[in-house]
DNA sequence: CGCAGTGTAAAACGATCACTTTACACCGTC
DNA sequence: GACGGTGTAAAGTGATCGTTTTACACTGCG
């Protein structure tokens, strides 16, 4: 693996686990296990190693979310939470910790967020024949609903979110 | 206004607006107009602080979900973004900020999700007749999404959840 | 052989962190 | 009229922040 592959997840695993601003530069170079120099040459900064950590998890999430049916969309979240954990949507903490004050921060969760709405408005729309776009909001606030119930409840959050998706679209094709 | 409630409530923005870890000392005595020594005399410490902030939200938080219907839940949820803004649950903002590791904010946390729990069980029991528990946590995940979609998406966030909620609620009674 | 590229360790930068201390002023009460 | 309680301003605590610098070692390529 190379220098800057490594940086990076490590950092998106500290950045995880314990938040931006409470992460220091330390530990970051330590759990890299490379120099502060090193990183500074790969990174730039550290506002820029946190638009490149969210710039890889969007690459990683919008691989994950491709599917064609809001069941599996739940269940694709279902997996990620499986393998990454349940400590709520990396980009919304990121745009709390910063007050929405860093530009670069600001648009990389714009980005995201768009392309997410983007895909759960294709998805709906093969569902429902294009009858019914209102709901797809309806189901990205379940989606968010449920990375950010996962929190304290778990799985259980995800598969009740299915559910309610799931109903919610078997209503709009009757 | 005595000096206590003056520093909680000045502190509760500055952590709302900037974050937890992001906000300094020094930001925190200027806002509440105090020097540095009251401060501390009155929170002990920056963590009492934030618990304190938590504690006080909590309270306010409580009463303004003093409702008995699905319907005025969201409604609630919708005349507390238009006063207090929407930049998602403060609560699980510190505990992604800390990461957990901090007990009393992980115990602040823990109670009030329960308490936000409890009354929409309540609420759903009193609305389907106790038929169908299971749409409480479906109602849940809405009002977390709604909460947490409304960062990006505003007041149209809450407005879906609500729809959403109604018609799941709604199906249920059939 | 020489040299650019990439890495290291470690010290230092000024700023800021949470927090404490010193010294002093105003207050109503006994 | 001395008093404890509550407040102020401001300097100082050591630690840690993000970042840069100095000095040096290894590697592959011409």
């Amino acid at each position: 693996m190379d220098t800057k592959t490594k940086l990076i997840s490590s950092a998106e695993r500290l950045f995880d686990r314990h938040g931006f601003t409470a992460t220091g530069m330390d530990k970051l170079t330590q759990a890299a296990g490379m120099s502060s120099r090193t990183l500074y040459k790969h990174a730039g900064s550290k506002t820029a190693l946190i638009t490149d950590v969210l710039a890889e998890r969007h690459r990683r999430f919008q691989h994950s979310i491709e599917v064609d049916s809001v069941a599996a969309l739940f269940d694709a979240l279902e997996a990620w939470v499986r393998v990454e954990g349940c400590r709520g949507c990396l980009f919304l903490r990121a745009q709390g910790e910063t007050g929405g004050d860093t530009p670069e921060i600001a648009d990389a969760v714009r980005t995201h967020k768009a392309a997410l709405y983007a895909k759960i408005q294709e998805i709906v729309s093969l569902e429902t024949g294009g009858l019914h776009p209102e709901k797809a909001e309806q189901v990205l606030v379940l989606y968010e609903g449920a990375t950010a119930t996962a929190v304290y409840r778990g799985v259980d959050a995800i598969v009740a979110a299915r559910a309610a998706a799931s109903a919610l679209i078997q209503q709009a094709r009757a």
